[in-house]
RNA sequence: GCCCCCAUCGUCUAGCGGUCCAGGACGCGGCCCUUUCAAGGCCGAAACACGGGUUCGAGUCCCGUUGGGGGCACCA
């Protein structure tokens, strides 16, 4: 059965890490079993509205490479300063057989009609009740150490007019039954309707409350799998009688538990990084971060003990029966081993592109074809050295620009008196200046008999050459970088060295 | 306070009544490899929250306790 699912966020901010890994089961269910995931804005909440956001979402799904179905146009969006309006083109029609539009705030017809039709049917009732009167009665049940629960009958004014300001809340029914639902990962769910609030359903503003929205939402554009954080357990009750009520089938329901902080609390945004740009921006890699979120509360079971997995290895194996019903703390030592893991998959080129603007925000800056073939030299040698992409600099650096000198004692390598390493480094050049070819192989026989020439073992040789070439002690492999260097540039940085230990006779 | 959810190594998890003196992965410790740092290989320490049931038999089923999380808006 193919399913059609949704990821649907307020256009509040950034697009947080919890919000991302529902979103990444639920496409990995949609693409799994071959059908849709699309994505729907959620403004009904105009206070809350942050201009920008709706982009900032759809950038955030385009770095992770997850492909829409459905949703507000990229194109037209991303042509835009703001999302503070939509094109008009984005009001009608339907993507890829999901009917839109695809912000809430462009159905509001839909909302006021369906409301209208529940109140004909009995199954709602108009209100007005102003914030402080509620206010009042929240706490004066609050008083008497109840829970407060609209209900009809606690109107104030129980006549209003169709034609005067007012709200729209759920009847509750029945009043003394309970509301249970299957849930494909708490398994049955069953809430007492005492326990249920008469929830608005349109606010006075003429938007719907998301219980009213994501009902409507939901059924008209074919969703068959409703997966979203836990913390909508409480109110889902109302949308599953509001399915009932409308007499439409019912998705599936899918609530999955939430994403903790290392201190168990639910991950938000005192967490540290919280927006997928910021994990971008840590140098995380996309093919990393969606295999970690896919692992964090999914596993494929059956014995299988895969841990690391491509997109397609996901899709293939991603079922919601492998999805758990307990919270995981969000750990980082893992995500950096996963992004490592998946940085050394990537072809050394391809490493090379996502390096760039990493290497210029640390001042390296590879803007020329020259440069661009040097990075490419060098990437296969720090490869398998770097876990984020912000590792990268400070292993690339001196080939880059020009180094400081290193201070005498980092040119006298262990056991090693002023005078022996004089003499070592001068050999090396020696070493160097002849050397034929100037590459990798040949360097490292022509130095490791250098070593037996001048008796010393190769870590204390190796060392000071190192720190003289380099200006470094962590290095990519040493031949290989003087390789890289090139004998021009290797015989002056040494000549410096020499200087420089001289000097400090 | 009321309601709901959850409970296997520090963390993510496998386990769907016996084949579990509980398996894998991250992290941690040790050893090996080694020109630094990594990567890699091998070895190791590390868990069924507690108490009652059910059963010939329970990590696996039921109840309770404890602990944790979430929700109680004209916010999502």
């Amino acid at each position: 059965m193919k399913a059609r699912t949704r990821f649907a966020p307020s256009p509040t901010g950034e697009l947080h890490i919890g919000g991302v890994r529902t979103a990444i089961f639920s496409w990995l269910l949609a693409k799994h079993t071959g059908g849709e995931f699309y994505l729907r804005i959620e403004d009904t909440d105009q206070e809350r509205y942050v201009p920008g956001s709706t982009r900032r979402i759809l950038e955030s799904f385009d770095w992770l490479g997850i492909t829409l179905d459905g949703g507000p146009d990229h194109e037209e969006l991303r042509a835009m300063k703001t999302n503070e309006d939509y094109p008009g083109a984005l009001e009608d029609g339907e993507y890829k057989g999901v009917p839109g539009p695809f912000v809430q705030s462009h159905r509001l017809h839909l909302y006021k009609q369906w409301a209208e039709w529940l109140v004909e049917h009995g199954y709602a009732y108009r209100a007005n009740e102003t914030p402080e009167e509620l206010q009042r009665m929240r706490e004066e049940a609050q008083a008497r150490k109840q829970t407060f629960i609209f209900r009809e009958e606690m109107r104030l004014r129980p006549d209003v007019r169709p034609d005067e300001p007012h709200v729209i809340r759920m009847r509750v029914l029945p009043r003394d039954g309970r509301t249970e639902f299957d849930d494909l990962i708490k398994g049955r769910v069953s809430f007492d309707n005492a326990q249920v609030d008469d929830q608005v359903l349109l606010k006075m503003d003429g938007f719907p409350t998301y219980h009213l929205a994501v009902v409507v939402d939901d059924h008209l554009q074919g969703v068959t799998h409703v997966l979203r954080g836990d913390d909508w357990l409480p109110s889902a009750p109302k949308h599953v009688l509001l399915y009932r009520y409308f007499g439409w089938p019912e998705p599936q329901w899918a609530h999955v538990p939430n994403v903790l902080g290392t201190d168990g609390k639910k991950l938000s945004k005192r967490h540290g990084a919280q927006s997928v740009f910021e994990f971008r921006d840590q140098g995380y890699i996309p093919e990393a971060l969606i295999n970690f979120l896919a692992l964090l509360g999914w596993a494929p079971g059956g014995g299988d003990e895969q841990n690391v997995f491509t997109r397609e290895e996901l899709i293939a194996k991603f079922s919601m029966a492998g999805v758990g019903s307990s919270p995981a703390v969000f750990d980082y030592n893992k995500l950096d081993w996963l992004n490592g893991v998946h940085i050394r998959r990537l072809s050394p080129d391809d490493l090379a592109e996502r390096l760039v603007p990493f290497l210029a925000r640390a001042g390296v800056s590879v803007d020329t074809p020259e440069k661009r073939a040097l990075l490419r030299r060098i990437v296969p040698h720090i490869q398998e050295r770097t876990k984020k992409l912000t590792d990268a600099a400070p292993l690339v650096d001196f080939f880059f620009g020009d180094i400081q000198t290193p201070p005498a004692e980092m040119l006298i390598g262990p056991k090693m008196e002023q005078p022996l390493a004089l003499h070592a480094l001068r050999e090396t050049r020696r070493v160097v200046a002849s050397v034929e070819p100037f590459e990798d192989a040949p360097l490292e026989q022509a130095m490791r008999a250098l070593c037996e020439a001048l008796g010393l073992k190769p870590t204390q040789l190796f060392t000071i050459v190192r720190n003289a070439v380099t200006g470094k002690s962590v290095t990519p492999p040493l031949f290989a970088t003087m390789a890289i260097l090139g004998r021009e540039t290797c015989l002056t940085r040494l000549d410096r060295a020499i200087a420089r230990l001289q000097a400090s006779a």
